[in-house]
DNA sequence: TCAAAATTTGAACCTTCGTTAAGATTGTCA
DNA sequence: TGACAATCTTAACGAAGGTTCAAATTTTGA
């Protein structure tokens, strides 16, 4: 079973090639997924894209719920690190804002990372989904205090703060189901667009 | 082959009794293509809630892909009258985008009619696909107008108006992912606060 | 260069699930 | 009530695709 094998009986050369070798087809699974969905996508699919056979994957991932799962990971990971950056990095809850959605667009267009967390979550199993929703929920709550912040502070209008994350979420991730990287949209002008146009509604009362 | 029968064989009562069932299988349909998706639902999922084996669900539908499909055409059927309500009933671009906001979060609330429509298109054939699509573009082309006229008539700011689309109806689409009839978020609060979120974006320029 | 490890392959297995066929049951209506 | 249609069931089929396994091939490193 090579894929529980202790890193102490390879050298540091062939841990690297293995490592490597997983990241691609980490990345074609996820491109896969990404145009097909997961469950219409099969193993043939993901080999065909590696020039391989589709026994070669279980050399690397035990099945494939677990690709799936660590595409998420490396999404989560994404996110993580992103909300570690904008750790006082601005100065008003709007600024921490925009900054995370722009931010998040970039992960989201850039090898479309986050893609798979956006849909995809129901095809993992009950545990391995417990856990992907958890670092979710973690993230939208860094979201709502952002905006709840935001309220205290005068910046932005009383709004409902679960609502307006899951507004700007959605369109956020709905990113995964249009953005096409050879498309007319450039993922830096995408980003401010929907920095403005997301916390620009929090902050005016339209007029009806 | 029930599907495909004449409607002058039957009589008029047993016809309207037929077009229920198959209504009641269509919203047991849905709600377990929104449960679980689509892929994950099996025919016994959707014959179990109706208290039925599955090969009963053959008398009214020829397979699963066509369940799905009605689901899709009852939903764009929904999003096509409530474009035509929208004609002429508010006189700015706002109003009436407003508006289209507005009914589009009702009819994905209520009954949880515009889920599918939302997700699961990538699993019809591509020629039910390409109609759902095809209807999918006229309605974005029609937000598209909108935004178009607000931004010529000085309403709205200087945006990419199929960005701002995509914005729009991520946040829209995104609702049949969390959206639980009996959580604490209240559809007419919900759609007057995306309404608000979502155009008071297009009409004021955020302070960076 | 050579033995051991890593990687890939081909063939077969097995489960799930959509689908079909034929018969039983229920409902309709003259 | 009786004939016919409508509805549902049981049983079984068959294809798709994820998975296993033993063997072949390639790579590693001394």
């Amino acid at each position: 079973m090579p894929e529980s094998r202790a890193a102490s009986t390879s050298s540091a050369h062939v841990l690297e090639k293995r490592r490597r070798r997983r990241a691609e087809i980490l990345h074609a699974a996820l491109t896969a997924f990404r145009e097909n969905g997961y469950h219409t996508t099969t193993l043939d699919d993901i080999a065909e894209r590696l020039g391989v056979r589709k026994t070669a994957l279980y050399h690397y991932f035990p099945d494939k719920e677990s690709i799936l799962y660590e595409c998420h990971r490396e999404s989560l990971a994404e996110i993580e690190r992103m909300i570690e950056e904008a750790q006082g990095r601005y100065d008003t809850p709007g600024g921490r804002l925009a900054y995370l959605i722009r931010e998040h667009v970039r992960i989201m267009t850039e090898g479309l990372e986050g893609s798979p967390l956006a849909f995809e979550v129901p095809a993992l199993s009950p545990e391995r989904r417990a856990e992907i929703v958890a670092a979710r929920d973690r993230y939208e709550g860094v979201l709502r205090d952002l905006i709840v912040q935001g309220i205290e502070a005068g910046e932005f209008r009383e709004v409902d703060p679960k609502i307006a994350v899951f507004a700007m979420l959605g369109a956020i991730n709905w990113i995964a189901r249009w953005y096409r990287p050879d498309g007319p949209v450039h993922p830096p002008e995408l980003g401010a667009q929907f920095a403005d146009h997301l916390i620009g509604g929090l902050k005016c009362q339209p007029v009806p």
